[in-house]
DNA sequence: TCCTTTGCTTCTCTTTCGGAAGCGCTCCTG
DNA sequence: CAGGAGCGCTTCCGAAAGAGAAGCAAAGGA
């Protein structure tokens, strides 16, 4: 049995089935959001994927793989797992938080060094 | 000890410390974007926004603003909890994602009647 | 004074996470 | 054709996080 968050049933936090709420429950788990980040600059093998996302445990990735496939945001081709123009839709809202986290890494008082990177 | 995620510090799943990393790590905790997706409409009692909430429990509601106030998301004022500059910032990247949810909705085939609003 | 509202805290139980280990498969090499 | 490397997973289990119920001190009003 899946525990995917679907838009029109109820999600973890949320009986209401309102979209947005299964898309937070979606999104809300570890490495789902860092997955389409890394997934934004093309198709990825498993292992490729796995080492981007800074050796994430393969029980995890493959549990949000699954996820994220069944949501129909990412799909598996030849050239391994990938987003679909939907994921690419949803990557372009996330792709401003990368700016916007570098912003709050400085009000927060974190030193550019500290950053490496986005 | 405080887990809230820094920038420039190790988070859940990312030891870089970069700052999209921490960013997704304090947003992917259950309802740190419900929150602040809530917030938006504007200053809320802690009992006011829980309801708004779907009723989500007292400790969470607590834990999660503890650690968006200590993010410099939100701040308590005289009339409740609500957004700072930056959580209004960062809500403005949120914002999208509702018109975005219907749409995958329609995509994973949920009948509109389903949605009930956003 | 008594009742309501508010902003929490504590406790317990369940679910999810995180990490290690390893399996079957395919491809390459000697 | 044996051995090794790389691949996409799966299973297991201790640790961490989440959900939910209960309750409490303080503030305010009737």
């Amino acid at each position: 049995m899946s525990n995917t968050p679907r838009p029109g049933e109820p999600v973890r936090g949320s009986e209401t089935g309102r979209p947005i709420m299964a898309l937070f429950d979606l999104l809300g788990r570890t490495w789902a959001m860092g997955i389409v980040w890394q997934l934004a600059d093309g198709p990825q093998t498993f292992r490729g994927l796995q080492a981007r996302c800074d050796g994430v445990s393969a029980s995890l990735l493959n549990r949000r793989l699954k996820e994220l496939r069944e949501s129909a945001l990412v799909t598996r081709g030849d050239r391994g797992y990938e987003l679909t123009p939907l994921g690419l839709e949803l990557w372009g809202l996330l792709r401003p938080m990368g700016d916007f986290s570098q912003q709050w890494a400085t009000a927060l008082g974190v030193p550019d060094s500290a950053e490496g990177g986005v």
